[in-house]
DNA sequence: GCCGTTTTCGGCCCGACTGTTTTCAGTCG
C-alpha cells in the first residue's frame, strides 16, 4: 500500500472512531500520524525495508501506530479498520461532510433516527423528524437539507488560480471601501497551496459593517452564511466559501499569521509560545495581559526566536528546523521558459507571436517545444515536419533581437518505453523534453521503465510534467519517485515544474526531494497562446513551497550558463 | 494514542459563531 492510501486509511479510521465516541485525543493521534505519513518523502514500504523499526522515530508515531501502519503498508489491511467499518454504515461517515455537522451530531442522528444514508437523512429532515431531537432545531434541519447536496459532491476544492483570482478581486473591492485601511489575503491561497477549500480575507477597518455590506453585495457572492461583529462568512458563486475578518491594527500581524495557517504550523507556534510562558492567539502574543507582539508577523516570529517564515513554507514540514532565513526563488529571478507550443501543433499563436509575447513578458530566452507525432489530436510532428519547423524557427530567431530561442521538442515517451522520435532527430535538437501523455494508468513497474529509459537517452534534457496529473480531473501516474529521482540525478537530467495551475507537476514534496538530490529544476509555462506566460507565477510559488532557491532553478541562469548546463548534462 | 530533565500519568491549541438554550455544546478554522 502506498503512502496516500495509508493516509486515507488512517483518516477513515479517525472519522470512524470519532463517530463511535472514542477519546478525542486518541482520534487526534491518528490524524497527526496521517499528516506525518503524508509529508514523508519516502514510501513507508521503502522505510520498512531499510529499517523495520524506523517508523517510531517519526513525529507522533509510537509503537501502536507503527504496527498499524506496518500492517497497512505490508498487507493493505488493518483488522481494527475492518472492525470499526463494520460498526458504522458508510452513509453515516458521508454525513460528516455536511457543513455544521460534526461527529457528535452525526452520531446523534444515526442513533436517534436510525438514518444510515444521506437519502435516509434527507427524508427524515424533510419529514421534520430532525428538529424534534433534543439539541436540534428548525434551522439545523434546514441547513442539513441545504448541505446534503454539498456532501454528495464533497471534497470539492478549487485550483489555486481560481482561488487567487476570486480572492484578489474581492480584496480589491474591499480596499475601495471608505474607512478600510488594509486588506490582505490569508489562508491556503496565501500559502499558494495547489488547491483551496475556502478563502480567507483580513481587513483593518474602523467600520466593519461597511466592509461587510460591500462583501455581501459583491457580484461573486451568492449568499451570506453568517455575520457577526468581526467575522462574516459568505458563499461565492460556484460554491466556494469565503471568510472575512475585520481586526484592529495592533492585532493585524497576529491575525494574518493565525489565519494564514497552516493549522499544523500554528499548532507548533502555539506550543513554542507556551514553552516560553506566552499565549498566542489571533489577537497577539501575550505574557499574561501584556501584548508582546501582534502588530506584524515578523514580530511574532522574532519573539519566538524564529526568522519570519514565508507563507509557502508554513506546513510544519521542516520550516522550524531551518536555522537561517532562506532565499526563495522569485518571479523576477526567472529568465527563461523552456516549454511552449505554436500553431505547428496545438498552440494558438505562431512562432513569431510567441517570441514577441515572451519578450514582452520579460523573458531572455525560450524554447519552442511542440508535440511529437504520437499526440495526433494536437497534430504532433513527425521527423520531417519537425525538421521543417526547426528550420523556420532558425530563420525567425535570426531576426529576433533581445531574446534567444531554442529549437526544442516535447517528445512523447511511448507505452513501450521507446521515444516517439528517432535518436538521430533528437540529437539535432537544442532542447528535448520527454513526457508521458498516454498509458498513465499502466502499473508502476511499466511507468518506471518508461521514465528510466527516457532519462537514460543521451538526447533527453528534461522530463516534463512527470506524473501527468490534472488536478481534480486526472490522477497522477503511479511513480516510484525514489528510483525516478535517483536516475534523474545520476544522468544529469533536469525535471520540470510545469506551471499550469491544473498540473503543478512536480508537486511541492517531490520538488523538494529533487532539490536535495541536486537535480536542476526548470519552471515552465507550457504556454499554448501569447497570454500563457502568466501562469509562471504558479510554478514559482510551487517551487517556493518546495523550498527552492534561485540556484536550484536552472532557468534563473543566464542564457549562456543555461546552455552550458544542457551541454554538460548530455 | 503519543509524549516526557517538573514526567510513566495526565496533559494534549484557542476563540468566534450558531443554534438551541437560559448557560452551553458543537462546529469550524
Amino acid at each position: 500500500m502506498g503512502n496516500s492510501q495509508i493516509v486515507a486509511a488512517l483518516e477513515e479510521l479517525a472519522d470512524l472512531l470519532e463517530l463511535l465516541g472514542e477519546n478525542a485525543f486518541r482520534v487526534r493521534a491518528y490524524r497527526n500520524a496521517a499528516r506525518t505519513i503524508e509529508s514523508l518523502s519516502d514510501d513507508v514500504t521503502t522505510l520498512l525495508a531499510d529499517s523495520p523499526t524506523s517508523l517510531t522515530s517519526l513525529d507522533g508515531i509510537g509503537k501502536d501506530l507503527a504496527e498499524k501502519i506496518t500492517s497497512l503498508a505490508r498487507t493493505g489491511t488493518l483488522k481494527q479498520l475492518d472492525d470499526v467499518r463494520a460498526q458504522v454504515p458508510a452513509g453515516v461517515v458521508q454525513m460528516l461532510k455536511i457543513p455544521g455537522l460534526g461527529p457528535k451530531k452525526v452520531a446523534t442522528l444515526w442513533k436517534e433516527l436510525q438514518v444510515h444514508t444521506l437519502e435516509d437523512l434527507q427524508a427524515a429532515a424533510t419529514a421534520g423528524r430532525v428538529a424534534s431531537i433534543k439539541g436540534f432545531g428548525k434551522k439545523t434541519e434546514q441547513s442539513i437539507l441545504d448541505g446534503i447536496s454539498l456532501a454528495q459532491e464533497a471534497g470539492r476544492r478549487v485550483l489555486i488560480s481560481v482561488a487567487r483570482n476570486a480572492a484578489g478581486q474581492i480584496a480589491e473591492s474591499l480596499r475601495q471601501v471608505p474607512g478600510v485601511e488594509r486588506v490582505e489575503i490569508a489562508g491556503s491561497a496565501r500559502r499558494w497551496k495547489e488547491t483551496c477549500g475556502d478563502l480567507d480575507i483580513l481587513a483593518i477597518s474602523a467600520d466593519s459593517s461597511a466592509a461587510m455590506d460591500t462583501l455581501a453585495r459583491h457580484p461573486l457572492v451568492e449568499q451570506v452564511l453568517a455575520r457577526g461583529e468581526t467575522k462574516q462568512q459568505v458563499r461565492l458563486v460556484g460554491g466556494l466559501d469565503l471568510d472575512l475578518r475585520v481586526v484592529p491594527p495592533e492585532s493585524f500581524g497576529a491575525a494574518w499569521q493565525y489565519f494564514t495557517g497552516s493549522k499544523e504550523h500554528n499548532v507548533v507556534l502555539r506550543r513554542l509560545s507556551q514553552e516560553r510562558g506566552l499565549k498566542l492567539n489571533e489577537y497577539g502574543l501575550f505574557r499574561g495581559e501584556e501584548a508582546v507582539a501582534g502588530r506584524d508577523e515578523a514580530g511574532i516570529y522574532a519573539a519566538l526566536d524564529l526568522p519570519w517564515i514565508p507563507p509557502e513554507l508554513r506546513e510544519n514540514r521542516g520550516e522550524f528546523e531551518r536555522l537561517a532565513p532562506i532565499e526563495l526563488v522569485e518571479r523576477q529571478d526567472l529568465r527563461g521558459d523552456l516549454h511552449m507550443h505554436t500553431t505547428a501543433t496545438d498552440g494558438a499563436a505562431t512562432i513569431e507571436e510567441m517570441i514577441e509575447a515572451a519578450k514582452d513578458f520579460g523573458l531572455q530566452y525560450i524554447a519552442i517545444t511542440d508535440h511529437s507525432k504520437r499526440v495526433a489530436m494536437a497534430n504532433g510532428l513527425d521527423s520531417t515536419r519537425l525538421r521543417e519547423h526547426w528550420r523556420r524557427i532558425e530563420a525567425i530567431r535570426k531576426q529576433a533581437h533581445g531574446i534567444e530561442v531554442l529549437c526544442g521538442i516535447e517528445c512523447d515517451i511511448l507505452e513501450d518505453a521507446t521515444l516517439d522520435l528517432p535518436d538521430e532527430v533528437l540529437a539535432e535538437a537544442d532542447w528535448v523534453i520527454a513526457v508521458l501523455h498516454y498509458g498513465l494508468r499502466q502499473p508502476a513497474e511499466l511507468i518506471e521503465q518508461r521514465l528510466l529509459s527516457a532519462i537514460r537517452n543521451p538526447h533527453v534534457d528534461c522530463i516534463g510534467h512527470p506524473s501527468g496529473r490534472l488536478i481534480g480531473s486526472r490522477a497522477p501516474a503511479e511513480i516510484n519517485y525514489t528510483t525516478f529521482l535517483k536516475a534523474a540525478s545520476d544522468h544529469g537530467v533536469m525535471l520540470e515544474i510545469n506551471a499550469n495551475p491544473a498540473r503543478l507537476d512536480l508537486n511541492d514534496i517531490q520538488a523538494a526531494r529533487a532539490k536535495d538530490l541536486g537535480i536542476p529544476i526548470v519552471i515552465n509555462s507550457d504556454s499554448h497562446h501569447t497570454q500563457g506566460f502568466s501562469v509562471l507565477e504558479y510554478g514559482i510559488h510551487q517551487a517556493r513551497r518546495a523550498g527552492l532557491a534561485p540556484a536550484d532553478v536552472a532557468n534563473t541562469r543566464s542564457f549562456g550558463d543555461f546552455r552550458k548546463m544542457i551541454r554538460r548534462n548530455r
